[in-house]
DNA sequence: CGTTTTCTTGATGTAACTCAAGTCTAGTGG
DNA sequence: CCACTAGACTTGAGTTACATCAAGAAAACG
């Protein structure tokens, strides 16, 4: 996989340009629960940095704001699997996904892989050291983005403060995101983590659409694991260990349910778990 | 510890009350190696987002935004040990380190502790979600810092947008390190984990002296342990069998010196590292 | 419908945890 | 200045949870 050969830039630039489509339609009916019902165009949404909001998740972006940033972005597809740039290639754009989920990696000397983050609809993705990603991010799901060019995107910064505000309260969010994976992966017990890891994508879910413990794992296992920092068999343990337990129930690979709302925050942070 | 009744808002102004010290002198002779050279006044430095710089960390202020900065901010200090501030209290303040180490925590139900970050001069601490800190935050050497009320900091950043880049670009950093930080806790291994946190010391210090491979550990085995997702009996077994395999050698418990510059990284991301 | 990928489940070895006892060091007061 | 003490660190022994290896089952894909 990956056959293309690395010449950064250029070969980056016509890869992608082969999904760019101008339309910007919406994902019709991918059944995994993150398509988005919002109208069209970009949009940024955030647990506040200052004003409490209960916890939910609120969009940060004006009506004025989403035109501006749309003005400068084009709307890009990504089918399932595709990579959408790598790490040291340069940074050039940023992407404010649509729909779909998407995925961060970084790939260590050895080959192994450590997933760094899923993404969601509203969600940033493209973040750089010296003008280059530091991750490399695939399509988890199709994927609809903006693609917001750099250069333009600090230009429009400059000129308007209160946009700039937003993004930065949407970087604070994503940092606590990445120090609450850090936490995660403190956990001992596999367990522990992958009961952290449900209630992650629960929340996130319920910021959503607010429905009941319906959860979807559009990612594969493998995925899982390489997130949480275990095997691939320890996953699927433990996954079977909770539905013994009856606190999550399986209506199939990809999709569970959280019968046991109590349970789960219960194994978490036990020294042993037994 | 931390005795203090926790009314939150009003006993921890009491409490900080006590250690500010309007001169903003620098602490003179700690020997951790972490003091800082630099003349007066609030610093933010970081590893570019756009330019090339070769990994080196740079000054992102102006002498005219640190003077802004200065205006509205205070220069406080703290002893070994004390709290600058708990997970949950009311985020009044953003604290610009001056000089020291700090460290941010975050406490489990069960009582376990997770160390989230060890932080240097010229970083900045007390991110926020609705208003309140997510962290808890301690001195783990004597501190100075610069403390920035927020209202003042915001309305500081809507009128000066470069000012406002800078905390983004600064903020952006903080991002890339928590990830780091993931990186290294899903390394399987003990040796591992601590090689990749010795490096991370080594560089932060590079970065600021320049000088030779000799790192200071001004933090506890203890806290390396919380950081890491490690016993402290595993940390302490871990260096011994560094300074087994002359990797590095210890002056005394605080200090050692990095013997093989390429022996760490050797060990890191092997599977199984025997 | 066959092939490939993804997932499940079992058996075994080992790294790291826990418990626990012993050593060092820095900080305190005589 | 030195003895003393409390906290920080080291090291050992036994146990356990998870990685690894491996084979089989179930989806997904063309």
């Amino acid at each position: 996989m990956q056959a293309i050969s690395s010449v950064g830039w250029r070969t980056f630039e016509a890869k992608t340009r082969r999904w760019i489509d101008i339309g910007g339609r919406m994902l019709g009916g991918d059944d995994d629960g993150s398509r988005s019902r919002r109208t069209d165009g970009p949009s940024i949404s955030a647990i506040p940095y200052q004003d409490a909001s209960d916890g939910k998740i609120t969009q940060l972006l004006s009506e004025r704001e989403r035109d501006l940033i749309a003005q400068i972005s084009v709307t890009v597809r990504f089918g399932r699997g595709d990579t959408i740039y790598r790490a040291g290639d340069p940074a050039t754009f940023l992407y404010n996904i649509s729909s779909g989920v998407a995925r961060t990696h970084r790939a260590l000397p050895d080959g192994t892989r450590v997933v760094i983050g899923f993404f969601f609809p509203d969600d940033l993705i493209g973040l750089a050291e010296e003008g280059a990603y530091v991750n490399s991010a695939e399509a988890v799901t199709a994927i609809t983005a903006y693609r917001l060019p750099m250069p333009a995107l600090e230009n429009l910064l400059r000129r308007d403060t209160t946009l700039e505000w937003h993004i930065l309260v949407k970087l604070c969010h994503e940092l606590r995101e990445a120090q609450r994976h850090a936490v995660i992966l403190k956990q001992q017990g596999a367990l522990a983590r992958l009961a952290l890891f449900l209630q992650m994508l629960d929340r996130s879910r319920e910021a959503r659409d607010g429905g009941a413990g319906k959860v979807s794992l559009p990612m594969t296992r493998s995925d899982i694991a390489d997130y949480l920092g275990l095997s691939l068999a320890t996953v699927s343990r433990s996954f079977r260990t909770f539905a013994d337990r009856h606190l999550i129930s399986f209506r199939d690979r990809r999709h569970l349910l959280i019968a046991d709302h109590a349970g789960l925050p219960s194994l978490i942070a036990q020294p042993r778990l037994e």
